[in-house]
This record gives structure tokens, sequence and C-alpha cells, in this order.
DNA sequence: TGTGCTTACGCTGCTCGTAACAATG
DNA sequence: CATTGTTACGAGCAGCGTAAGCACA
């Protein structure tokens, strides 16, 4: 049986043009070398090579030689990365969502359910995770509406509220409930990366100016130390606490509810059967 | 690095399903085989098996491996087998004759010239002859007329003459030199086997019925025996000798004379040359 | 004299098979 | 208790590097 490694000394001596080159390229001694070669033609019952006293070089059939071997040695580079790569996706659990709050909830449920699996999520419009699903890059994604056709299936695992966050001098603070006309005009504090909400802001508020936040801390502080407007949700009052010195309003529209749908595909069901099945709950 | 005898140890496992079979069937014990695969999975830093205390199986990574090692172990017996073949065709002239005598004449010179190298004759017609050159199985073919293209080079390299060999009580015995008009009609011996010669004979002797021999001993032996007439050819009295008890009368007509040509392909000129400069002669 | 390949030699450590062990059905 | 996989152990040898030898420029 030849050798994985005699075939990387027959290419490391083919670039290296001489033994004792090619020997100190491998950091191993050349007689090494020498000998790996003789045992390659002995196993191979050929001669590869043209030996004078002190020269060595290929012959026609080496040379045919350095062509196979570097196929061989590609390919079981390839093996090496093909087979991390399939174990890697193996062990992550890769969600793509609509919006931060199932995100973060559907992380944890994953988390916990999974708690030796590495979980891999993000944020992307809806045509992206739809691809991303049937491409098997997600393993989950998490839609504000329903998905149902041959292959995809969707179950709801939660709602989410939005609610205007309001300082109390505003002048519809006092009100028990605001529709998002009402509210439109002026300027509000909003996060980014929060999804699908971002378009239904823009579309059902098109006279205000958002000023978009990177840095969740800072939007806090702004929240804080400005009077300027914000949306705030159950999820996030619940999880990150209810936002201090602000009238906390409902808003009316339909559009400021969600309920998130956990999608897979219909052929990875029984993978995730009892996963599904606490989730559902 | 990865050793191909791990693939081969990896495949047979997922052949016989249990280690212990898969270590009888290659003929090494069982424990070998654990640390081989144990050592695999160190190399690759990856888990290809699932393991009970007595059970072990290929996990979904291991399946993804053996698709590789089927590929690479292949890939190697290929190398193996190309390179034996490759190394073969180096060593092996190979020659395509339309007819024996310059067949056995251009073998002679061909192996003295290249005394440690195989040689391999045979005799066809002239398409196949044609196209083999082109696609190279042959290394040298012989035509009995000048082969001149953009790819293709021929020299003449040796003439033969056919004679009538007859019975001293032949009609036609006695002449200084006969057509092969004049003998056409009854039968005639012939050895089979002799290329564009047959075709030669069925054309210009149609009313002749040739009696067809395959063995050469039968042949001469049927000449010493047998009235029958027959044809021979300057070549073959010089190696074979004069047939006994029989008038060599020769053909006039001009299909009874050949010059051959030993042609080759052009880009392989400097390959040969010293040899064609001595066949030239 | 320096460079390059091969061979000789002694040592290290790897890998083999046997054997003991553990678990399972 | 027969089968299967893992671990322990000791022996043998395979492959390493150093060193010596030989040819060439």
């Amino acid at each position: 049986m030849i050798e994985l490694e005699q075939l990387v000394h027959l290419i490391a001596f083919n670039e290296h043009k001489t033994l004792s080159n090619a020997a100190k390229s491998l950091h191993i001694s050349q007689p090494v070398l020498t000998r790996s070669m003789q045992k390659l033609e002995d196993e191979l019952d050929l001669i590869l090579f043209e030996r004078t006293k002190n020269r060595i070089s290929l012959n026609a059939t080496g040379l045919l030689a350095i062509e196979h071997a570097k196929r061989i040695i590609n390919d079981t580079d390839n093996m090496k990365r093909q087979l991390k790569e399939f174990d890697r996706k193996q062990h992550t659990i890769s969600i793509g969502s609509c919006a931060p709050a199932p995100q973060n909830y559907l992380n944890q449920k994953v988390s916990r359910f999974y708690p030796d699996k590495t979980i891999s999520s993000e944020i992307k419009d809806m045509e992206i995770l739809l691809k991303g699903l049937k491409e098997n890059t997600y393993t989950f994604i998490i839609t504000p509406y329903e998905i149902d056709n041959e292959t995809i299936e969707s179950i709801p695992f939660m709602e989410e509220q939005l609610f205007f966050s309001l300082p109390y001098d505003h002048p519809l603070a006092k009100k028990k409930s605001i529709s998002l006309k009402e509210m439109d005009g002026g300027r509000m504090l909003l996060m980014s990366n929060i999804g699908f909400w971002n378009q239904m802001h823009q579309e059902t508020m098109p006279h205000t100016k958002f000023l978009i936040q990177q840095d969740r801390s800072v939007f806090y502080d702004l929240i804080e130390l400005s009077s300027l407007p914000s949306f705030t949700s159950d999820y996030s009052m619940k999880y990150d606490g209810i936002p201090p010195n602000r009238a906390i309003v409902p808003i009316t529209d339909q559009q400021a509810h969600a309920m998130f749908y956990c999608c897979y595909l219909k052929e990875k069901e029984s993978t995730f059967k009892s996963f599904l099945y606490t989730l559902n709950k």
C-alpha cells in the first residue's frame, strides 16, 4: 500500500528539484527522502526517476505520477475540509429570524433543549429567510405569518405587541391607547436591526423621522435622557425591564401586533419532533 | 497526515459492519482496527462513529467519509494502473504492418537497436494501421506505399519481389518469367495472414482457388509433397531458404513487387532519429 | 572543496498480536 | 456464554537522524 506521505514527498521533490532542498522544506533529513522515493518506486514496481551518481530527476512516468499525486493529495485535503464542514453543520442549529424578540426567544428554547449544539442566528429579510431554509443554510426560520406549502411547515410559538414609550410630558402620554397614525410626524428613537418591524414603521408612519440607534445601551440612555418617543414591546419589557420615567401606551393598530411562526422543512420533522412539541406548548 | 490504510480499514468496516469481521477480511487482528479507526478520528479531529460498549457504527459524518474514502482509494488504484500502463508503453515499440516480410525485417532492426525495449507487432489492414498510428497504438506502421501528410512521415526501407514456386513438371516451369494472368486458374497454396498481398492475389488472380494454410510448417510440407503451385519472394528465400525441387519463376507484373515504407508520427521524429537514420541506409 | 545522492548503523518509538476486561443480548 | 469493542502489555521491527562514502563540478 502506498502512503500519502510518499506522495507529498514526491510533490515536494518536484517543486524543489533536489532531494536535499525538498527535505529541508519538509523538515526531515535527506536520507529519509531517498528511502521514501525508493520505497514508492518499489511499491509501484516502477522506476520514476533517472539517477546519476549525484543527481536525481523525474522521468516521464515520474512526471505523470506527479499529476496523480497532486490530485490525490488535493482530494484528501478536500475530504478533511468537507468532513469538518459537514460535522460543524451537524452540530449547529442555524436560525434566521424576521425580528429580534422571537429570535431571542427561540435561541433560548433551542439552547436549553440542545445544550451541546452550537446555535447561530441572524435577522434577515423574508426572501432570504425562505431561500436559506430551502437551501438548508437555516435549520429554522422565524416568520411573522404562517408558511404552508409542500415542503415547509410552520408552527406559531410567540406573540409580540408593540407599545409607544413616551415621556410623561408628551401630549399623548395620558391616553389609554394611540394609533400609529396619531403619532406619525416628528422624530422617534428606533433600534436598528429590528427586521420586519422596520418596514412596518416606514409604511405606517411615513412622516416620522426615525433616529436609528446601533447600540442598545446608547438607545436606553437616550430614552432616559431625551424626550424622544420610542417603541417598546411586551417581550422587551419582560426581559429588559420597563423604561423608566415613561408612559407605556398600547398601540391600537393591528400591525403593532405580531404572531411569530417557527418554520422548518417537513423532511426534518422527525429530527426535531420532540423539540417542536415543547415549543408548541 | 492520514494514511490510505486507514481509509481502506474504514471502507472494510463499512462493508462488514463489525470491527471483528472487517479485521478478519483484512487479515489483521481486531484491536488493530480499533486503534486504526481511533487514530483516523484523531487525525481528522472528528467523530466518525457512534459507540456503545460493545457496538460501533458510523455516524452521518462517518458515512460521508466513506464516500470520500472510496473515491480516494479508487484514485490511488487508478494511479497505479495508469502509471503501469504508461510505463509499459514507454518501454514497448508497437509495430503494425501490411505484410509479414517487412514486419519481420523491421522487428529485427528495432530489437537490435533497442535491445531493452519490448516489441509487439501485428499484421492489419491499412485503415487500421493508419488509425492506430494516429492514435498512438502503433509506434511504427509499415505500408506498401508512401504516406505523406501533415502529421505522418514515411521512409522506404525494404523491397520485396514475388516469384512463383512451381514443381518442375508444371507446364510453365521452364519459362523465364510468367505473368499473374497466365497462372490464373486452378489451385494454389497460400499462407494466411500475408496482409495486403492477399488482396492483391484475389484481385489479380480471380479464377484461382487459394488453399490457405495457417501453419507454416504444414505449408512447407505441402510444397515438398504436392505439385501445387505457390508464391515465394526474395525475402522469404533469403531467410527461409529456397523451396526444394521447385522452379522459381519471376512474376512480370508490377503488382508482384512492393516497396515498403516505415511510417511514424512527425512529432516523434526526434525520439527515433538515430534509429531511422540506420534504417534508411 | 562543496553539493548531492546513497548506504550503513544504532536507537527510538510505533504498531503489531495476545491477552485480559467489560458489556450486551 | 458467545460476541463485540476497548485497553494493557510486551516484543519486534520500521523509520528516524547521524555519519560515512562516493561521484561530480
